[in-house]
DNA sequence: CGATTGCGTTAGAGCGCTCTAAATCTTACG
DNA sequence: CGTAAGATTTAGAGCGCTCTAACGCAATCG
């Protein structure tokens, strides 16, 4: 009862292996004649050829492995659809296994696709430290997308956090904003780079910043909003870490009393789904997830197939998406 | 340069390759001198198995392949994990690999996951057809989560969404409502089944059911209530077809000035991340995902240890998660 | 008409691992 | 001290496939 091989076909068909093997990966130099009699042969039987037998014969095997950070957060979903769009094109299947915003479990999963023998490694976010990052990469290509650090050995794909605030604080300014205030995103790991962008672009401007502690998700926003409202320090914009830390800004508010963006202006980060829903209609900035997809794909093929050796850095430009959640300030 | 091999340990630790085998399996007949040699031997060189040499050698792949639908939709995550905790706790590795909305995407990862040798096939949501669902688990127990076809061959967890909406008509009569109209789920899979467990509820309550037309996402809520806005019509409350259509609901009745839940309350389905949302705050009925991905596990692998060959097919119950969308009509 | 070419086909080794059966080494016992 | 029982270790076949080298055969050529 177990599955048919390549023998039983090449029997059925009455040719040899080889032969099959060859009509498998469609060579030209096969009869006609042949190549039907094993097609037929195969489609009786239900034949599927045995990938772990193909990628142990062979030296290679057209796979590459994905770790997302987490399945659950939709932003990395549009760069899984770059990468993908892009393996396609160049006839490589991609797994994906799931980080579950887990150090250790990453590093399993890492581990679970060496031993599949992937031919590059593709992170997208990695809860991983250097050391591991290092040490993977030293054994097969690795690229890691939307993950701010330096990573030695590995390809990066990154946007650039620093311009993406700045065209926030931007934004606000034009608008006719003064008083700005930044939530950040506590010890998340694009923090440091937006709340610099932020500090600085507020500076270049001649504004003085004010940067609260926030973190990466609805509920951190709440204290620093109860904060600024308890200590009568308002401000008229506030730009938020991402778009979750902007929700939970704009529940708070309401909460307060305060509308937005009559009273008060907020912006997000991610142009995640969220952002996007008309009844929150948030400002936010925007990065090229299907894009960084893409690269990420490009860049660590063009590792295996030119053997390049030094890491490729790119950086690529975020965008600001306008909604409603942003206004002129009421004037005092 | 290329990896190691068993053979390259067993040289350096100075035994056979079938002792290197015994260690890696951590066999209890190895006695501790070699076995710490041979860790030893592997660890120096940076050893790792090959999975494919293993699993061709072996009968069997303790490998699971899992299909989700579309990966950009939270409401599969939660399946996911429930489906990897089970899968972890039994051993075995899952492949997901993602539909993208596509039956023709799908079909092919079927292919894929089969030329992989996988155990068992955990579709999460298929867009595929009864025949390719038939077909595959004529190769490899399958089972199916969260689509409501009845599918031959295929064990099978679902909720009971008729269930589900009666318990939203349930909610909203016991506020007061009498006046409730669904707007349901067009072409969807579940469509059906939650627009007749509404109008039955209904029925049984001695209300009359209006059931309109809308989709499965947010813009397909639009038409819906400006229709209702433009006759008159205007019912105390709604029940949707997703939290998506819900939200879309709820921004076009706030833009034709009616307030949620004041004028009107607003019932979803699916309890995703969404409806969480503060600013949201969405009264919707919820299915266990996490128990249902978990379960889907523990069928399937029954199925293989234990070879059960009837399909399974689990109906577990929906609850309602009451938030802030819903109140007691306005007194007429 | 024998030798040459080239196409289509095949035998057989080998990919890295597991597993069975047999070999070897210890230890214990009469 | 010889031997059986147990404990370790190993040789070698085999998993399903690819790939190289060689083979058979018909067409081609001088």
């Amino acid at each position: 009862m177990s599955r048919p091989t390549m023998e039983t076909v090449a029997e059925r068909a009455g040719v040899s292996r080889a032969l099959v093997s060859l009509v498998m990966n469609n060579s030209s130099k096969v009869s006609e004649a042949k190549r039907q009699a094993v097609l037929h042969a195969a489609e009786q039987l239900g034949y599927r050829p045995n990938l772990h037998a193909r990628n142990l014969a062979q030296a290679r095997t057209k796979t590459l492995g994905m770790i997302i950070n987490d399945i659950h957060n939709p932003f990395f979903a549009e760069v899984v659809y770059g990468v993908e769009a892009a393996a396609d094109d160049y006839g490589f299947d991609v797994l994906i296994l799931n980080g579950g915003r887990d150090a250790e479990r990453e590093r399993r999963a890492v581990e679970t696709h060496l031993q599949f023998q992937v031919e590059a490694l593709i992170l997208v976010g990695p809860k991983l430290d250097n050391d591991d990052i290092v040490r993977a990469s030293a054994v097969v290509p690795t690229v890691v997308v939307a993950s701010g650090r330096d990573n030695p050995g590995a390809d990066t794909i990154t946007t650039d956090d620093e311009r993406g605030a700045a065209l926030a604080v931007q934004h606000l300014v034009q608008l006719g904003h003064t008083d700005i205030v930044h939530i950040d995103g506590a010890a998340n790991i694009s923090s440091h780079a937006r709340s610099h962008g932020y500090e600085k672009a507020m500076r270049s401007l001649g504004l003085e910043p004010r940067t609260l502690r926030g973190g990466d998700d609805e509920a951190d926003a709440e204290a620093a909003i109860v904060d600024l409202a308890e200590t009568d320090s308002m401000p008229t914009a506030i730009f938020a870490f991402n778009d979750l830390v902007a929700a939970g800004a704009l529940s708070t508010l309401e909460a307060a009393g305060l509308r937005v963006p009559d009273d008060v202006s907020v912006v997000g980060y991610d142009n995640t789904f969220i952002a996007e829903l008309n009844h929150m209609s948030l400002t936010t900035v925007n990065q090229p997830r299907h894009q960084m997809g893409q690269l990420a794909i490009r860049t660590v093929l063009e590792r295996i197939e030119d053997d390049r050796t030094e890491p490729a850095r790119i950086d690529l430009a975020p965008t600001l998406s306008v909604r409603r959640s942003t206004a002129p300030p009421r004037k005092a």
